[in-house]
DNA sequence: ATTTTGGAATTAAACGTTTAACCTAAATTA
DNA sequence: TAATTTAGGTTAAACGTTTAATTCCAAAAT
């Protein structure tokens, strides 16, 4: 009778994947001594940790996510929510944005869930699942979400990061593709100079890049509760060159005055402003702020589009 | 100090998720009653059941997946594997393989999990870490995948289904997009016929509908071990047309005559072909047996490119 | 009146980890 | 020498579920 019993624990020994208790008993310790082994704490003796570490190998064990997770709660995943339409046109824009944070994950040991919610900010917005049933350590938000989504969110004290989109409630992490970024920085620092009457030059619009930046223009606007003008924005001109810089702003003064600062898509345009504002007899930056688009900046963003999203930052968020 | 403790305790029970525990409380039974009801387990009364589901809904309780993982051997998701190149160059074709699987998955209550091998046999390849940490329920190989790779896989007893491609070694349910799915399908009816020379005709090879038949007639050429002969493949024809498929078998039998199945890429040129070979005396399905493309079947792969994958048959399979 | 049956709920043992608290013997200190 | 620290482990209690085995009790059968 023991005997069979004997056997066919055995048998499952053989077949089932390791615990750790199987090392335990394979290196003739407790089990204690092998998770201590495993996030090498330092009590454990270098001739210990050799014996385990060797047990460990030869079972092949790996520590089970469920059983890790249980106790630690920890998921090792992060959620990545987007919504519907954003997801079901499969725009490629996110698509990668998400593959982007997939590669970043992975390399730090996480992996993403993915979900959608509905667009609409229709009230019934479901919690996504991953997050009730505490399956995820962080979330990432794409695009545009709904405010009382992110209201909902609240209650899970759970990191958070937007990317592409900033929260109206302003204290989340929020990471931008670079020229999108890049446009919200600069826009950005005009507001924080008092500047609210700020004027948009741009040459190409149709490129993504110079589109991106013209974009961040307005996030910055709406982040700061600026209505954005569209007067104020001279986006007609054929290349963002200096030339074009110069009748950009000529055409626009020949408009209107009402701004205090400009915001050129990039330094050639900038420059192009300048000259025509100095022949004008008009101070910079005395009665007009002046910014370009630092190319140094947009430099790094050349190879990768997306922003290489650091998910320790995920962790440490909030 | 009963007190304090006691404060403390109503605290962090309000401020923390709900267990099962504080269900079984609330409802005045035991947890293994809640359980029991989560499942709707038949041994429940009514009452019973009504009382748990209103705690239920008042503590807003979810049952947390680590702790039904840990029991349970489950982890709801499923993983995704894709070669390194593929995922690295972001191909909008496994992209969007990998999106619809997604999609399926969590219409199913499933998450997925992504990861990458070395596409090139290089002989280290690691398990990936989910499979190890026993954190996907089955996996989804996608596109070529190392043989040697599969053959590390199989000492997993995990659900198995591979996409866009087949293992060599036959008993992997396999799914593929409708048009290579197709040509593969139509081929392997005629070599199931006996058939080993196949030629295959087609017009405007250019275009990826066309060119995934193609694809998939190789396939199933490659795993009923028959050589591809270039020769029998008659691709230069401008399109698909009845005219072109008139001339393409003329073509070809001025080249050769080693073949006993045709298989055409689609309906028009099968009738293309099929008027050439009446009027040279060819009897069909005599002599040469030919197959064209039912556009009835292609028809379905309208508008979704990607076959809907049911993921119940990852569960089901094996 | 006693035993059986069966419905409805409970008990308690898993599942595989982590970690605070504890133990022991050897080394250090006073 | 006795008291204290230290190094190196072990014990046992969690973590939040599921589920087989058990109990309880009332109704049905003998």
């Amino acid at each position: 009778m023991n005997d069979y019993i004997h056997i066919v624990k055995r048998l499952t020994y053989h077949t089932m994947p390791s615990t750790i208790k199987d090392v335990a008993k394979k290196a003739n310790v407790s089990i204690a001594t092998v998770s201590l082994v495993i996030h090498n704490n330092k009590r454990i003796s270098t001739e210990t940790k050799k014996k385990v570490q060797r047990a460990i190998k030869e079972l092949d064990y790996h520590p089970t996510r469920s059983a890790m997770g249980l106790v630690s709660r920890t998921s090792g995943n992060i959620g990545f929510i987007l919504t519907e339409d954003h997801f079901s046109r499969s725009e490629p824009f996110y698509t990668k944005i998400f593959l982007g944070t997939e590669f970043q994950a992975r390399e730090n040991e996480y992996y993403v869930l993915l979900t959608t919610i509905p667009s609409n900010s229709c009230p019934d917005s479901k919690i996504p699942r991953f997050l009730l049933e505490k399956n995820v350590d962080g979330i990432i938000l794409a695009g545009k979400v709904p405010p009382n989504f992110i209201e909902k969110l609240k209650r899970f004290k759970i990191p958070t990061v937007f990317v592409d989109y900033f929260p109206n409630n302003g204290s989340y992490p929020t990471v931008m593709v670079d020229n999108i970024n890049g446009g919200f920085q600069s826009t950005n620092h005009l507001i924080s100079c008092n500047h609210n009457k700020i004027a948009f030059i741009a040459g190409d619009i149709e490129h993504p890049s110079i589109l991106e930046r013209f974009q961040g223009y307005k996030m910055a606007l709406e982040k700061a509760k600026i209505p954005y003008e569209p007067d104020l924005a001279v986006v007609d001109e054929p290349h963002p060159s200096r030339e074009c810089g110069y009748s950009a702003i000529k055409k626009l003064l020949n408009k209107t005055n009402d701004f205090t600062a400009i915001f050129a898509c990039n330094d050639a345009m900038a420059l192009g402003v300048l000259q025509y504002l100095k022949e004008k007899g008009v101070s910079v930056p005395g009665d007009k702020s002046l910014i370009g688009f630092d190319d140094v900046e947009s430099d790094l963003s050349l190879d990768p589009p997306l922003t290489t999203m650091k998910v320790p930052k995920v962790e440490m968020g909030i």
